[in-house]
DNA sequence: CTGTTAGCGCGTTCAA
DNA sequence: TTGAACGCGCTAACAG
């Protein structure tokens, strides 16, 4: 049996409620008093059982979630996993005592996204997970935040520059180093002119995928040559268009890379065209339309970040940073997910049934 | 605030002993008593607090692990996050209340193997995962477990003729053909012999990797030719002995398959060979030193599986089996990585440290 | 400065 | 068939 903190008290010759504020270094202990605590504390190697503790609390983490509205695949399926965190039903362990609460803001709307941020900080959350958009006016909220004491995480689209205690999402610059890699290799040896496809460079995500790319394929050295990045703000309309003149006025285009969202305008335009297909393609983030794509051969590569992992992921760190908590940083590094047509995983999975006796 | 015991047994016009026995299906309430429990359960929206259930009852996990001795290193990186489960000072959330025990024995030694299971199943453990070689006794000792109502799980290695409880790892055909995908497109259009390295057929894992690359190649057509498996026995110096005699007798080689351990050998012979390398090199598990190798271009693409989330899972899995609980299917879902030189992970991190006031 | 006591939400005696 | 009372490990009043 592990040692509780009645071992603690009897070994120190003291009681519960000493050792209960050394282990949780509050004022009001004779030093000589504390060292004993500690004493035992090592001797015993004593743990604090955080579950028991927080019961005692009765201490509840209220986390609350920005994320942009719109019709962006990869964000509603966030939306649901942060729901699902959410559902005391539905949340899988280790995600105890939170009450996620959720706001979406229009997307690209700086101002729209501070207001939302300092409207947050007014329910004193234990922390804020928010989808950045660069803009000074909202790093300077994020600041506002972390002067009050509120822990804040950003996602998918970092902003260091305000701060922030954690950034829950991918290495953007290797996510655009790795599309380059691949597609040197896909379009190996072959010469020709290779477009980029971005959503806004007002998102850093998307800035530093670009950055990432044009290094690589600066580095292939070889016959590519990056064509001017097209903007297409994430939606499928626009890109689509993009797409489709693309496709008509390049008749060299060898590869596309498109880094934002809006992937459906895409695969529409590729699968309209009579030109010939470009040879490479990789887009981001799976979804019902590029994982499609990756299957009929219209798309080579996904990449992409898991949605659930991020949602878990971020509670876990704010929960942590709220209490002054150690996490393991590699529990919560957010892959970049590859996917080909070999390994796409399965469609969508709902919960296990309960085991039943028979095994079945 | 959720709703507690209290307030259904205050709904319902019954007793807090009433309730429980109620949510836990016991016998020995009439059934009216038992609808009326169940009405004020559903219409208050009521969700167990299983932190407090366990600390009421005072319940431990006991999950022991099995996993090969031996230098593999993926296995050793396994070991190592075992324990730091264990640990319950470095393990992390939702992981708490169980007690991980280690048992390790020879590789490919099927009877040592049975013979740990069998007595891994006398402490009566709340569950046990296992790396499995495929063989009867071992599957026999399985099913022996199983029917004694112990939850198993296999781990890297399936055994489903056994019916485990629970399979954590990757899909190794899917592995085994996202291998053969990737070389063929490595190799585009260029002709020549393949070779696979495999540790040793009996292990499922390389033969389902085997499998689905044979497959994936098969697709390709072309001028790809699959040279006849080589098995080094995931032993470094076998495996060197292997790829030198292939640099040396195979001129027209042009990809190497590693689908087993041992890759240490496969890269001393690919850095001393004087012929010229395999234009693709792919392998399996992220290593000191395939990472090395990664970064020197002496291998093309690393699969992997990370070990840290098979230990994790692997516990949270079994503790739900025990309980006759859901889970997450999608969180428990063991990814193919694809680690090319672009998206290698940070070299190995300690756990964060406590956030300190000043945000440093 | 230190100790006593009463819960947190739940499970489990034992008695009625 | 039902209920009252105690305890799990910890925290937070309130005394001393």
């Amino acid at each position: 049996m592990r040692p509780t903190v009645h071992d603690i008290a009897a070994e120190a010759g003291v009681s519960l409620a000493t050792v209960d504020r050394v282990l949780n270094a509050r004022a009001g202990v004779r030093s000589e008093t504390r060292l004993r605590v500690q004493a035992a504390v090592e001797r015993l190697g004593y743990v604090r059982d955080v579950a028991a503790a927080n019961l005692a609390k009765s201490r509840i983490y209220p986390i609350r979630f920005i994320l942009p509205s719109g019709d962006n695949p990869f964000m509603r399926a966030l939306e649901a996993h942060v729901r699902q965190v959410g559902n005391p039903a539905l949340r899988p362990g280790g995600l105890e005592r939170v009450a996620v609460s959720l706001d979406c803001v229009p997307p690209l709307d700086a101002p729209a996204l501070a207001a939302a941020l300092i409207k947050a900080g007014e329910d004193e959350p234990a922390g804020i997970a928010v989808v950045a958009v660069e803009a000074p006016e909202v790093a300077a909220a994020v600041r506002t935040l972390q002067a009050r004491g509120i822990p804040v995480a950003t996602l998918v689209s970092d902003l260091p520059a305000s701060g922030r205690n954690h950034f829950a999402g991918i290495d953007n610059m290797a996510a655009g180093r790795t599309a380059g890699g691949l597609m040197r290799r896909f379009l190996s040896g072959s010469r020709g002119a290779v477009a980029v496809i971005a959503g806004s460079l007002s998102l850093r995500d998307h800035r530093e995928r670009l950055d990432g790319f044009a290094q690589a394929l600066r580095e292939a050295g070889e016959g590519l040559t990056l064509l001017p990045v097209l903007e297409g703000e994430d939606d499928p309309a626009k890109v689509e268009a993009l797409a489709k003149r693309l496709l008509a006025e390049q008749p060299d285009l060898a590869g596309i890379y498109s880094l934002g969202a809006g992937d459906r305008g895409l695969v529409r335009a590729l699968a309209q065209t009579k030109m010939p297909r470009p040879q490479a393609v990789v887009v981001h983030e799976l979804s019902d339309h590029t994982r499609q794509a990756l299957e009929e051969g219209l798309v080579d590569a996904v990449l992409a970040q898991d949605p659930g992992h991020i949602a878990r992921s971020a509670v876990r760190v704010l929960r942590a940073f709220a209490d002054g908590l150690v996490f393991d940083p590699a529990q919560e590094r957010i892959r970049i997910d590859i996917f080909l047509k070999d390994n796409l995983p399965p469609a969508r999975q709902a919960l296990s049934d309960p085991h039943l006796p028979t095994g079945e």
